[in-house]
DNA sequence: GCGACAG
DNA sequence: ATCTTGTCGC
């Protein structure tokens, strides 16, 4: 048997972060299962055994997916009002202006794509300037599966806010970016659903890639957005096969053809959404989660640097 | 039928 | 996600 029966404390670790409310003995098996994913193909007689845990896993991923989903709020739940440039339409009973936006991103090392460097960033909404960074290298056991990304990713950012929100920082953001989908999935329930609702947060999900969803291909989508009845417009909306919307796709920047998937978290809706990415775009990926991106590599490269010197 | 599938 | 190399334009 092949099976890494030592892998299986740290899931059950993560479970409880994760909000998992399916019976505790059964998530070792979901770790499991998620690294046996790849032995389904192979011709092994065991793969049969695997498959069938892949099947229950899945399931119980399902699940936990579609019971935190009855927390989802997908309209505008929150005190702030958007900055905005034409200052005429000024919301009366909200006071408090959107002050600072979050961004998490995960680098990945290629040595060892297990080590992870998490990166929660603080921008002020205005000047679009890191106020303040947070980060965590940690090890992650489960594998990166489509559809279950939060699983894998969820645990090592929540533990960022949590550390942010522990030592009563001012910085806390009332608005999370997230590098992964929202609704933009196949339950509706992307990473960045599962982050607002863990963390009773506003998020939005921005997905550099499409993740197939509902008959939406990337190249039918720049198709799309390449037609001529399109071609002054930089947001078409992402219909699927239902005819549900699942999101937008933007042209973020002129000088990228490719687009950025826009999708609702938690607490937000759409257009509310589309309007927060529009003021924090520099450049083609928005700042916050650019800015993640780019401080979590530095991170991993330096960490990776002191590493080296304590052998 | 097979392949496509956020990070 | 990760690696690469070059090229273009400000």
């Amino acid at each position: 048997m092949i099976l890494p029966f030592e892998k299986m404390e740290a899931p059950s670790r993560c479970a409880d972060r994760i909000g998992l409310s399916i019976p505790l003995p059964l998530i070792p098996n979901l770790t499991l299962l998620m690294n046996g994913w790849c032995f389904c193909c192979s011709k092994d007689l065991q793969s049969l055994l695997v498959f069938i845990l892949v099947l229950l896993t899945s399931y119980l991923a399902c699940r936990a997916q579609d019971l935190l989903k009855g927390k989802l709020i997908v309209e505008d739940d929150f005190t702030w009002i958007i900055p905005s440039h034409d200052s005429s339409s000024l919301e009366g009973f909200k006071t408090e202006k959107l002050k600072y936006i979050g961004g998490v991103d995960i680098s990945f090392l290629k040595e060892d794509p297990s080590t992870a460097c998490a990166a929660l960033v603080i921008l002020d909404a205005d000047t679009l300037n890191v106020v303040h960074e947070e980060f965590d290298v940690t090890k992650l056991q489960i594998p990166y599966v489509p559809g279950f990304l939060a699983f894998r990713e969820a645990p090592i950012l929540l533990g960022l806010l949590d550390k942010l929100k522990h030592n009563a920082h001012p910085f806390y953001p009332q608005l999370l970016m997230v590098d992964g989908n929202g609704l933009l999935h196949p339950r509706g329930f992307g990473l960045a659903c599962h982050l607002g609702v863990l963390a009773n947060l506003p998020t939005i999900g921005i997905g550099k890639n499409l993740h197939h969803v509902d008959g939406l291909t990337q190249s039918c989508v720049r198709q799309c957005l390449e037609a001529r009845e399109n071609c002054d417009k930089d947001l078409i909306p992402l219909i699927g096969k239902s005819g549900n919307i699942w999101g937008v796709a933007m042209r973020s920047s002129p000088s990228s053809s490719k687009p950025i998937y826009i999708s609702t978290g938690h607490r937000i809706s759409l257009n509310s959404a589309i309007r927060i990415v529009k003021l924090s775009c520099k450049f083609r990926v928005p700042e916050p989660i650019r800015q993640a991106d780019i401080k979590s590599k530095v991170f991993l490269q330096k960490f990776k640097g002191s590493a080296h010197l304590m052998k």
